[in-house]
RNA sequence: GCCGACGUAGCUCAGCCGGUAGAGCAGCGGUUUCGUAAACCGCCGGUCGGCAGUUCGAGUCUGCCCGUCGGCUCCA
């Protein structure tokens, strides 16, 4: 089956087509033709634009990856090309730790083309042919300057850099096909888009595939599984989580610890309803710009009463500040609540505990004046960043995302709100990046993202001024001259979704918890049953310690139940034998540690674990590796 | 939602060109009493994602739907 061409496409032609219309958002605009089969098969334009003149984003590389990553891209560019005579190219540039290239084909890929691919590549990568580079060329062009690249029989017009020779060019592999929009937008038709990864040296090459492999492993859905920690049942609704009792002990301690942090920094926690009524809906502005995503509406009274799954907590912690008169001597006034929100997201998009259609977000929203506002922020800054550094997420990064395009408010008031955000970041002398355009339409916002165990970049927190619903709800106190004014209203989550939080913990941690946030705490394993009777007495006086404990009665070989203990991830494991009982000590094993430490004295183990319980220690089998070797060359 | 792949017992997977399901682990019942990552024997367990269709006959072929996975788009 054909399928229609991108529409922006050029037609096919004998030479370099001279039809460059405008330059795209994605800032290469390039044309394809093709020449007589002999000496090119395929001819792309890139113009100098001012995207093009843009530099190199940090996670493509260095100018020598850059080159390597861009270099291996229009070689494998080359080789579908011959294996899939008349394929059309969109974009094919580097990436973090790899590239990709867009082609539009005859027929869907296979995995087995994949192999093929790879290895015409190798044939070019034999051949060692150059690459040369042309600065302009016969062709007309309107504006710009043409820059063309070409190795073997293949040319590629583009800006390069290219590495000399594609002899130069490093071990390489395929990894995966996927479907990807023309240009980004889905309404354009979809290509298909080969991801690969190249290196200098087979060394980092087998160290990038192992930390793919690492990935996998830490999968919180295999891991989630193996550990009973959550489910997703198809009966239920895909995208809505079941927490299973080992999650949800790690999900109560969560709530717990938070509840505790947020009155000490004077939070008003609150509960509100999970439905409500369409008229909220309709004044907050959310069935207009995000009724596409709400459960519902439920249609009750013969359909005169319509109600909505809530899909945000903003309007509800509005009419709770709104339940009376507020002076400004009661401001800031922090509401705060574990709200569970329902959203209807597109199929294609849920993954796992990441991506789910009901979760429960860590939401408040504190409402102060402008005076207060860039204090408050500070403090939510500084408490995210805290709050954060318990996990072991590590070298935060702050953006400032500043007004889209399209949004809500006068611009008065976005110049006054993002001033806000940035006095709170510059009075903390952070370094923080301005992502331009990048805030939500009714707030700019302050996003903190943090690097897990892997090196893997999460979004953490968000600070957000909301500039519509003051409005929209007239969200006022009283002032010092007795005058109604408008208040300002700070939305920001720590957490985010705990669903999302957690499904990445279970990642960062590799399902190994520290001692405060895990199911079983401790393991007491009996040697044979003459020990039975006191191991009963190490886990009831572990217990009245408040611990999580799991004693094992069942009769069996010693080694398969320490081994049990282990895959359960239980922090320790303490094997009691008749010497134990009658010494009173316990050996000590430590999860993830084939070692034990023999002749404990309870009481010892008991005060060491519960120092680590209070001071949220990382646990010991907890290994910050370095962040991805991906962006340089050494 | 879109492109592609996939969907067999609680889990991981086998099942050749269509002939009416098989293993390991887990679970259960025994046996084993054993000092730190898999003791032995037996048993239970499957509307082969769902609904249609082709066929004498479908887990195997076709269509639609649901779900999952890799991405795109979107996002907490």
């Amino acid at each position: 089956m054909e399928r229609p061409p991108p529409s922006d496409w050029g037609r096919p032609r004998t030479a370099v087509t001279k039809r460059v219309d405008r330059v795209g958002e994605a800032g290469w605009n390039r044309e394809i033709a093709s020449r007589p089969r002999k000496r090119t098969k395929a001819i792309f334009v890139c113009l100098e634009t001012d995207m093009a003149k843009k530099e190199r984003k940090p996670d493509q590389g260095d100018e020598k990856l850059y080159a390597l990553r861009h270099s291996a891209a229009h070689v494998m560019a080359g080789a579908v090309l011959e294996l899939f005579p008349g394929a059309k190219f969109g974009f094919g540039p580097p990436i973090q730790d790899g590239f990709y290239y867009d082609f539009d084909l005859a027929r869907p890929l296979t995995p087995d083309d994949l192999g093929k691919i790879e290895a015409k590549m190798q044939d070019v990568v034999k051949h060692d042919a150059p690459f040369q580079h042309r600065d302009d060329s016969e062709d007309e062009v309107r504006d710009g300057r043409v820059s063309i690249y070409q190795h073997d029989g293949f040319v590629d017009l583009c800006k390069g850099p290219h590495v000399a020779s594609t002899g130069k060019i490093g071990p390489f592999k395929l990894l995966s096909i996927a479907g990807a929009y023309w240009r980004g937008n889905e309404r354009n038709p979809q290509l298909q888009r080969i991801y690969g990864t190249v290196w200098p040296v087979q060394k980092q090459l087998d160290d990038y595939l192992k930390r793919l492999q690492e990935i996998e492993r830490r999968d919180h859905r295999v891991l989630g599984k193996e550990l009973e920690l959550f489910r997703i049942d198809e009966e239920l609704g895909s995208g809505l989580v079941l927490w299973l009792p080992n999650l949800s002990i790690v999900r109560e301690e969560l709530e717990t610890w938070w509840r505790k942090i947020h009155r000490d920094r004077g939070y008003t926690l609150v509960y509100t309803p999970h439905i409500a009524h369409e008229k909220i809906y309709l004044r907050s502005g959310h069935l207009e710009k995000y009724g596409e995503n709400m459960y519902g509406p439920l249609l009750l009274d013969d359909g005169t009463q319509k109600f909505w799954i809530k899909p945000m907590n903003c309007p509800g912690h509005i009419k709770v500040f709104q339940s009376k008169i507020h002076s400004y001597r009661e401001l800031p006034l922090r509401i705060g609540e574990l709200g569970t929100v329902y959203r209807y997201e597109r199929g294609g998009t849920l993954h796992g505990m990441l991506r789910v259609r009901g979760f429960t977000q860590d939401d408040s929203h504190i409402f102060c004046s402008w005076d207060q506002a860039q204090d408050e922020i500070g403090k939510v800054f500084d408490l995210a960043l805290e709050f954060l550094s318990v996990f072991g997420y590590t070298d935060p990064s702050i953006y400032l995302a500043t007004r889209p395009e399209k949004r809500l408010g006068s611009d008065e008031l976005w110049d006054k709100a993002e001033a806000a955000l940035k006095t709170a970041l510059g009075i903390r002398e952070v370094a923080y990046k301005v992502d331009e355009g990048g805030g939500v339409f009714y707030a700019p916002k302050i996003d903190i993202r943090v690097h897990d165990a892997i090196g893997r970049e999460w979004q953490g927190a968000t600070v957000q001024i909301d500039l519509n619903l003051p409005e929209r709800f007239d969200v006022t106190f009283v002032n010092e001259k007795g005058e109604r004014e408008r208040a300002v209203m700070i939305h920001r989550v720590l957490f985010g979704s705990l669903e999302r939080f957690v499904g990445g913990l279970i990642e960062h941690y590799a399902g190994n918890f520290p001692v405060w946030l895990n199911w079983e705490q401790v393991a007491v394993i009996p040697v044979r049953e003459s020990a039975l009777p006191y191991a009963r007495d190490v886990a009831t006086r572990l217990r009245t310690e408040n611990f999580r404990v799991h004693l094992d009665e069942q009769a069996g070989d010693l080694r398969n139940r320490v081994k049990e203990a282990q895959q359960r991830k239980a922090s320790y494991m303490l094997v009691v034998g008749d010497k134990e009982a009658a010494a009173g000590t316990v050996s000590v094993r430590r999860r993830g540690s084939r070692d034990e430490e023999r002749g404990v004295a309870l009481d010892a183990f008991v005060d060491r674990i519960k120092k680590e319980r209070e001071s949220k220690a990382l646990p010991a089998d907890f290994a910050q590796h370095e962040p991805s070797a991906g962006d340089s060359i050494a």
